[in-house]
Formats: C-alpha cells, sequence, structure tokens
DNA sequence: CGCCGGGATTACCGCAGCATTAAGGATTTT
DNA sequence: AAAATCCTTAATGCTGCGGTAATCCCGGCG
C-alpha cells in the first residue's frame, strides 16, 4: 500500500497504523515522487493526500486515471465541502475522508475498498469474448468479427464491465459505480450516451445486436434473442 | 423498503439502485413523515439518514424502537463524528454506514440485515417454477413450457410477486402494496388490468391456466384445478 | 329469469425513460 | 497558444409502458 502524505505526523500515524494491521507500507512525502510510484509499482491500494507539494492531490490522481491505473484511491482532505468530496471522486477517487479522521475509519474504509476490487479475476483473465465480440485486455483491442473497432477510453471501460458480466443484467447503478466511479446520482443522461455510441460501434452494420436495453433497470450483453 | 433521507440526490441514488434491483421503495424526506410511515406500515428494512430535518435521525430511531418496532435499520452519517457509530448502535440501529458509500456497499449491507431477520434472502434463489412456468430472476426472463414469453417491468413484478406465494391466495391488497407500492386503495382497477395482461401472455394458448381467481379475495397461482 | 356486483377485457392517451445528436469544456498534445 | 481528443451536458424526438375508464362478461341470488 502506498501513503502520499507531506504532513510527516500524519504520515507516520497512518502508516504505524496500516503496519501493525499487517501490511506493507511505501511512503511518499511530496506529490511527484508519489505519482512516479504509484505509476510504476503495484499497489492494492493508495491513501492520498489532496493538498500536497509540487502536484496537487487531484491533478496527481488524474494523471494516474488518465494513464489507465484503477488501483483504489482514498482521498484524504482537510476540507469538508460538498463540492470537494464530489470533485474528489469525480477526479477518480474510489472514497473520501475528512481530517481529522480516527484511524479506525481509515482502516475500515481502505478495507472495504479492497474487498471491492480483490476480484481474482483481474489479473489473469487477458481476453474476452461474447459471440463474435474479442476484447484484447493487454493490447486494449477489440474485434468485432475478426474487424477492429476503435474504442474510446470510457467506451472501452464501459464495454470492458459488460463483458465481465455478460449474460447478467448490468443496472444503471452499477454502471455508475463501476465506469464512473460514482456513488451518487449524476442526474444526467451520461450513461445513455456512451451506450448509444458504443452500439453505433460494436452492434450498428451487425444483424444482431448484442447490447440489450432492459427498460427501467439496464442492459444486458449477450447474442442470446 | 424505506428511504428516509432529505438530500434528493443521494435519496435518489439510493433509491434506483434498490429499485433496479428489484426492490419496492417508499421513499421520506422528512423526519415527521419518516417516523409516520415507519409505524404504521411493515418494511422488511429502513435506510435511515441521521441529519434531517423535523426530528433527528437518532430521535426518530429511538421512538420507534420504544414503540417496540424491530424492523432492521441502517443508518447513513454524514462524515466526521467518529464515535457517533456506537451512538447510533445504542439507539437501537442495527447497522452503521459513513457517506460518501458505495451503493455496492449499502446493498451488501442491507442484505446482511435481510438474511439476518429472518427473511428468505430473495437472492440465493434465481429461479423459480411452478409447473411448466419458469422464471429467472437474474436475466429477467421467463418461460411457459421451454418457450420464451415477455413482459414488462410491471408484470414481471406481478408475476415474481405471485410465483413467490405459489399456491397462496394472494389478496388484492398484498399485491398493491408489494408490488404497487400503495398503502390505500387506488379506487381503479389496474390490478385486474394486469393480470389480464399477464394472463394473455402466460395462460393463454396453454391448455391449463396457472393464475386462478377467487372471487371476493384474489388471486392464486398453481397447476392445481 | 332478471338483477346485481365483482371481475375481465379492450382501447386510449399521457408521459417516463431511452436514443440520438449537437454543442460546450476540460485536458492533453503539438 | 493553438489544435486535437474525448467526456459531459443539454436539447430534442420517439417509443411503448402503465394507468384510467368504458364496456362487456359471468356467476350468484332472489
Amino acid at each position: 500500500m502506498l501513503i502520499i502524505e507531506d504532513d510527516k505526523e500524519v504520515s507516520s500515524f497512518v502508516t504505524k497504523g496500516f503496519q501493525q494491521a499487517g501490511h506493507t507500507i511505501d511512503q511518499s512525502f511530496d506529490g511527484k515522487e508519489g505519482l512516479l510510484l504509484a505509476s510504476t509499482e503495484s499497489y492494492d491500494a493508495i491513501v492520498l493526500d489532496r493538498m500536497l507539494p509540487g502536484i496537487d492531490g487531484l491533478a496527481l490522481l488524474r494523471s494516474l486515471r488518465a494513464a489507465d491505473n484503477h488501483t483504489p484511491v482514498l482521498l484524504l482532505s482537510a476540507i469538508g465541502e460538498v463540492d470537494d468530496r464530489v470533485e474528489g471522486l469525480k477526479a477518480g477517487a474510489d472514497d473520501y475522508l475528512v481530517k481529522p479522521f480516527a484511524f479506525s475509519e481509515l482502516n475500515a474504509r481502505i478495507e472495504a475498498l479492497l474487498r471491492r476490487s480483490g476480484a481474482p479475476d483481474r489479473h489473469e483473465v487477458t481476453e474476452l469474448a461474447v459471440a463474435d465480440l474479442e476484447m484484447d485486455l493487454l493490447r486494449r483491442e477489440v474485434r468485432r468479427g475478426g474487424e477492429r473497432v476503435d474504442l474510446q477510453p470510457r467506451e472501452f471501460q464501459l464495454l470492458e464491465y459488460l463483458m465481465r458480466h455478460a449474460g447478467q443484467i448490468v443496472t444503471r447503478t452499477m454502471l455508475l459505480e463501476a465506469v464512473w466511479g460514482y456513488h451518487f446520482d449524476p442526474q444526467t443522461n451520461v450513461i445513455d450516451v456512451h451506450i448509444s455510441r458504443l452500439r453505433s460501434k460494436i452492434d450498428k452494420d451487425y444483424p444482431e445486436p448484442l447490447l440489450h436495453t432492459i427498460r427501467g433497470v439496464g442492459y444486458r450483453l449477450d447474442a442470446a434473442a
């Protein structure tokens, strides 16, 4: 686990706590080094302070997500405004905690994150397939009927999630959480838009649509009627 | 299930999430109304925000418990207060979750509560069957005699309830509560209409009707004459 | 045999929910 | 600083679900 926090006292406090809980910890005290570590090493989770010398915590987080790194990140912040929280979550944080906090609280949240992301299949499967639709996770390539389909990052994420749950119904709430990381209702039609674009790329021009709408619930990806 | 939460965004997110998961939800945005609903109606679980206009969430909870109501309650709380958890649990909450939270987390906890409270876990069963009528809850598919039957959301809910109570008489009042979330008589023939539509899909074209009318009482779903 | 009340059926229409498109912003690249 | 890329928001259109109501049906009872 990686702790990025410039306040030595807080950092040490948190580090000791997690070490005693049996975790292995890397500490970083500034943004640049933190980002470097986060991108080059592989952590099960990251605790990230929002205010940092060098790079701002949010910017760091965005860079990380832009590089397609999905390590669970818990954001620490001194501020408590709602907008900050939303901004943090939108930037790609998986959870958010305001200082001052009790270590037990932090621990519980990290545990929840680990549990959630601890899906063992993440690193084993490198290829997904549904009917004649194939996805190569390593090369980030998608093919339908052998033909290449270019997807944008969001669309790729969306399709990946749908393919991992092929045959099952995927609710809108699930998508908001898994693909957008929202833990609230954005009150917009982001999902619809991206579904629409995805459809135009993978279902249009093909006789049998794979992406089905389940009215009032969500979507399902499969070949069956 | 009852959601008592004044923040419209949170309430909407949670409500939609549970609805998509197949639950019937009552929403309340203030303490007084919430308490009234909680005391007069019968819910399988209640999600209760701690900070409410009107009555405080904790006070509400205490009133409820004082009235000998033991419906499982999960308390929602804003960040900051750490040993609030203890207070909440002391007031009679069965579980506690701090905002912001992931819906999946909330869902998991509610399911745990339902399981604990002895309600037959709705998600352990993924398939229902009555005679040659089958329902796949995960795929939201219904088959009669192996043949697919397309149902609309309401019809699906209705049939699900009937199948969960197969062989028993299901009264109109029960249906209004469980399927429509009405706690009063709408003075219309909604039920009749949907029963009729359901019949035309699952009983028409088949020699033996499964959906029987019990005049003056309600309906019963089974194979027996 | 005709009346009565509950139930069944059908048709109709408002609107929720989804699809689609275009425009605006944010971020990154050149 | 300009350009390109991609995500989000917003506006618009459309489909068909779901509720209401009008009508029909049927069993029960006097």
